[in-house]
DNA sequence: TGCAGAATGAAATTAAATTTCGTAATATGA
DNA sequence: TCATATTACGAAATTTAATTTCATTCTGCA
């Protein structure tokens, strides 16, 4: 049975102009089209909207509310690995672009599996397990994986340090010592302040663990441990939304793991926690 | 990942009368359901229309078809069969949960697009186009996404704030004014700091807008503006990794439509930064 | 050149989804 | 116990989406 997708796409050459142009959106996006009206598919093809009921018939559908049906079956079984689209299009929607953006985000999640080395993600679960303080630091998009990561290992029991402010991290890196780790997050690996602080870090005898993009930057070199994002695209006048989640993906990593190590543990305190919590009625 | 038909059937108990009634039609004819109006659905299950698009809304999907959608994702799915999978076992070693995670974290982004509503997106959307001020708020794991969108925000040249400071707020919120907005970020929606700081802003004539998970929560019911995202799974001991993807997925389609609007006016100034950080070498 | 016929989109119509609103039932609390 | 919320619900109104109708344009051919 041939799937809906190759059908329109080998009945391309005998439709009309119009619907030709439908096909050639559909096959491009399918996974957009079962959400979309007649009205949203017809402007983005740039044809009518009777013209999409009339092409639902050329390929042999009953209606347009057919047609996505079985276009969204067709879609979720072959499991198609999109490629890639350009974000930022004049007429899209807030909700085109929360699509788009949930798109994305998936993609980028999915190939942090390729950039990860797994020996280096174990020695970081060793370096973790060993520690006396977490120390994160990030700046900029950055930061969000430092605070997160933070609030994470606080939880756990950690004694678990991080500030957006260059000088108070100058002030507790002397204090640093071999059995604390200190984790450097730049998508870049170039960043001054992250560098900067990293070899202080390192100086002083701490474990650097690198959270950054999969390249030879200058970060990715110095430290000890590098747990790599993949290069996910970004566009150069917005930044990058998507290694913000490469990141937190890698944090949660760190986090679960741990829990799962000293797992039991805490799982006494977090009830404590939370029943206080609930007792404050917070 | 639990399939949407039982997670129906786990929340049979929670629902009212009417709703139990069209979750137990739905159980015994899924694959009838995702062809069905509203009208049809109602008959058959003996309710009216209306109950069935609250049905939709109380298991945490954004519309009518977005649920008939998911169902027959779900069904079509049902037949390959994957398998849910607990996220911990004793024996993962820390690339087994890397994996995991990224399975997790993916697919809470995806079912992102089943619990938001495009109306309610629009309406948050237009609101920020005029705001003066955005305030954000989230406490625990719901502080990341305040964190993050305030610097998103803030580079987009809006004057934006938050603090993880409750009395900080508290000494902010009066200074707001019909022109401002107020982000709410709980999960729960049912966190009090979030929640009398909600009521504080809406006291003042501020816009409320809840980023919360789709529930009839106190914060839901609230705000003036809700942006919901899906009731992710999640473990009674380690909370959820996941919800802040969500929220941070909806944090990204918001700075995206605002960059979207603004755009080009800040690129250069977005140059300019750029060229001022490298001439600092930062 | 002018006519038949296909292709197309604008506007009207029909159908479906969603919201609003009033009522009844049930809980809450003084 | 009685007043007062709160909740659940469906009927009707409204909004939104799908489909049909119809006028216009284009194309090929006598």
């Amino acid at each position: 049975m041939k799937s809906l997708v190759s059908k329109i796409e080998s009945n391309l050459p005998q439709l009309s102009e119009a619907e030709r142009r439908i096909g050639e959106y559909i096959i491009e996006r399918p996974d957009a089209v079962p959400h979309m009206t007649t009205k949203e598919l017809s402007e983005k093809s740039g044809v009518s909207e009777a013209s999409i009921i009339r092409f639902c018939k050329s390929i042999g559908m009953g209606s347009f509310k057919t047609f996505k049906l079985a276009l969204l079956k067709d879609v979720t079984l072959m499991d198609t690995n999109l490629t890639d689209f350009s974000v930022l299009q004049q007429k899209d929607s807030p909700y085109d672009l929360f699509h788009k953006i949930i798109h994305v985000n998936k993609s980028a999640i999915e190939s942090c599996a390729d950039s990860m080395d797994r020996k280096e993600l174990a020695k970081a679960v060793e370096a973790l397990k060993e520690a006396e303080k977490l120390v994160f630091f990030g700046v900029g998009g950055s930061s969000t994986a430092a605070v997160d990561a933070q609030y994470k290992f606080t939880k756990l029991g950690y004694h678990s340090i991080t500030s957006l402010d260059f000088h108070y991290m100058l002030s507790l890196i002397p204090h640093l010592t071999e059995k604390d780790v200190f984790v450097a997050i730049s998508t870049s690996g170039k960043t001054k302040d992250v560098l900067e602080l990293s070899r202080f870090a390192k100086k002083r005898g701490a474990k650097v663990i690198a959270l950054t993009n999969i390249n030879k930057s200058p970060l990715y070199k110095e430290a000890d441990i590098r747990l790599c994002t993949p290069n996910v695209e970004q566009d150069f006048r917005i930044g990058s939304i998507s290694s913000r989640m490469t990141q937190l993906t890698v944090i949660d990593t760190l986090y679960m793991s741990m829990f799962h190590h000293i797992g039991e543990k805490v799982v006494q305190k977090y009830y404590d926690a939370r029943k206080e919590m609930e007792s404050l009625r917070r």
